[in-house]
DNA sequence: CATGAATGAGCTTTCATTCAT
DNA sequence: CATGAATGAAAGCTCATTCAT
């Protein structure tokens, strides 16, 4: 069943009206079920809510998911399953390793910044520590192109000298990804700490080109920068 | 109240029985609301958990702090008047910028370690859009400690040479904060996707030295690298 | 829902085990609501006791009419409906305006009597100022049956020449209703006051045979008397 | 204590600073509790409302009258306490019956409609079956004064010829109250069952009219009429 | 494939009241 | 004369979930 939900490909029968109108009572439960508890959390989104937001009723989430747990598996799942799409979609110059890593984290500041519901989603899995994701036996499928992305231009840097081959692709991974989160996850309280509002496009883009600045200069080696 | 909660001195005059009651019900209800809201954040944390937690009666929350929002306002001001203590308990040797700079991350990252509260409590009010936290007019009173310590140590760098004076202090403490931060915070999903549990001593361990590593070479001039 | 409570028809159609069990459920917890509110008001009637009262539980309440405020209209329009359904079955003779002006007013000092409900939740909505009648739109087509009533009468009556022109039908209709009203409604502290109990049919009689006289001697013409 | 409070006379001793400041608390009590019980009635109303609008606290409340109930029925003592001082102050022409039968006619209908309070109060009283008022064994000693006026005036009048024997006092009595009590205390559900609003001053005025009409004829002998 | 009905436990909050000092 | 602390019960309402059809 979720299986069905992760493709979001092709039906090869031809589907009759009843089930197209179920795929899509399923789909709008989920897309509903993505932004409520984006914003209200785990515990904070209702059944009812989401219900209600989807135009349909409570009953269906438990035909169709079960329980409000499976169905926060599923929302989790999907926004893995986007992100996952969206970076496939990334052509990265390979052969220009550091340009490459330049785009990478481009790319992941921006993807936050446009989904802040990949944020808070993963902030309510932590929440949990993570019990839900770990019924989930997708997990690692669904992180490893992220870092193999990074993995790859890493190992690309390094075999063309202007990589230094000491860091690690998980620290690297981790690093991006660390310094795009937080900026989107705690902008609120950064905003209030620092009485300046980090929602605002130009403290973004100061932002973006310090990350960039500090990726580079954490993996260059001194010649190369 | 409040002010008197926040200041860490000692009750000069004797206090009777009753007042010191009642000193103690408050504080054990405060405790009580950052170790549950801690854990379950502020809409999966009850007034009735807390209140029992306390050894206490859910009355007594709102004698004492009116509604839960309110007590959760006192909890996140708890955390970081805490917070704040220990960081102006750290001696560094200003003479040494990058020495000081390395100080300070490794107290950063120790301090997010052993206090995860810190972080699910900014995180559960990050998933509110920060609207407690607005209403404390303490906010800025509150990370100014920690921002100016960042910026001394950097001016010092700079003073001497062997930092680069592009950097901006902003930029500098959200950076060790992000990379502190962000390990805590996500470490349940991250352990999952990248399939190695980074509560392990050893993983701490690599992750800190990258850190430091990181941070000094996006400070450091490249003559002091 | 609501338009089909109004209705006093029967169901038409056979209905199933479960929807007769809905109809019972509802219309008991209505029949609750009405009891308690009358006994102690909007604000003294309980939800819980009301809940109780018809076998059922608070949850149903919700369930049916949504909060507390929706029931109490509920309830406002079932006592109004049923009185204008004891109101239609009268049959004056409208030939003698005299005597049917006296059967009114003989209907209605014998409807307050018999149905104290009715009095004390029109009390119970006048405390707040009509709030819950102003949201039912269905104000006026309810009292409406009432004033025709009387309108029609004292028109006859008029037109025979034994009733005042002066006379307007809404004096008169507050009047009679006033008259009957008042002595249910405060029957407690009257009888307090009085030293005298309201309640014996005795005095009962006196007062209603005094309000008949009133009543025809501020309609009667002169002639009439 | 409560006898005290009645009496609005004379302080024979000299009272010190502290007892005055006492009698103020009490007295502001009286007073809030008669806004707020008006208001909400005794159900609707709490005590710590009852207590901050007086500028107080909960507890003074128990301190001077004992509990919510007996504070209730000082409330009630009060009002009507004041509606006598008020009636005493009415100089009839005793010489006129027909014209100070009008006079008290005007009065009453004038007094519930300046001290919307007196019927809120009463009414609330009616819906606990007079059970306040019972214990307060000043009931009769209350209402005396307002009936002894209408039975007096009666009395002129008949004595003099213009007004029918066969009138009781107490239907008098009853019948100037009731068609007074009834526009105040129902004019919320009236203005919307008539669509017309009975707090604009026409209203009341041909309300006011009709009223001296009806008492008059009820009581006239026809030939004075 | 969908729905109306039902459930029991839980939620935050307010109630009137009493205690000790 | 006044107050800060405490209490247990109850309030209105929402929760996730299951039932029968």
């Amino acid at each position: 069943m979720t299986a069905k939900a992760m493709s979001n490909s092709q039906p090869q029968r031809k589907v009759g009206a009843r089930e197209k109108s179920a795929e899509t009572t399923r789909d709008s439960l989920l897309r509903a079920a993505i932004k409520v508890f984006a914003k209200h959390g785990f515990d904070g989104g209702s059944i009812d809510q989401i219900s209600k937001a989807a135009n349909s009723h409570d009953r269906m989430i438990y035909y169709y998911f079960g329980n409000k747990e499976s169905l926060f598996v599923a929302a989790l799942e999907e926004i893995y399953r986007r992100f996952n799409v969206a970076e496939a979609a990334l052509k990265l110059d390979l052969a220009q390793p550091k340009l490459a890593l330049e785009q990478v984290v481009r790319f992941v500041l921006h993807y936050y910044k446009k989904h802040p519901e990949f944020v808070t989603l993963l902030n309510s899995e932590n929440l949990h520590r993570g019990k839900h994701i770990a019924r989930s036996n997708k997990a690692q499928e669904f992180s490893s192109p992220a870092i193999s992305v990074v993995d790859e231009v890493l190992r690309r840097g390094i075999a063309q000298g202007s990589f230094r081959a000491t860091v690690a692709s998980r620290d690297l991974y981790m690093m991006i990804v660390a310094l795009g989160y937080f900026y989107q996850s705690n902008r609120f309280t950064l905003s209030a700490f620092l009485g300046e509002d980090l929602e605002t496009p130009a403290v973004f883009e100061q932002w973006e080109t310090f990350v960039i600045d500090a990726v580079l200069r954490t993996v260059l080696t001194p010649a190369a920068l």
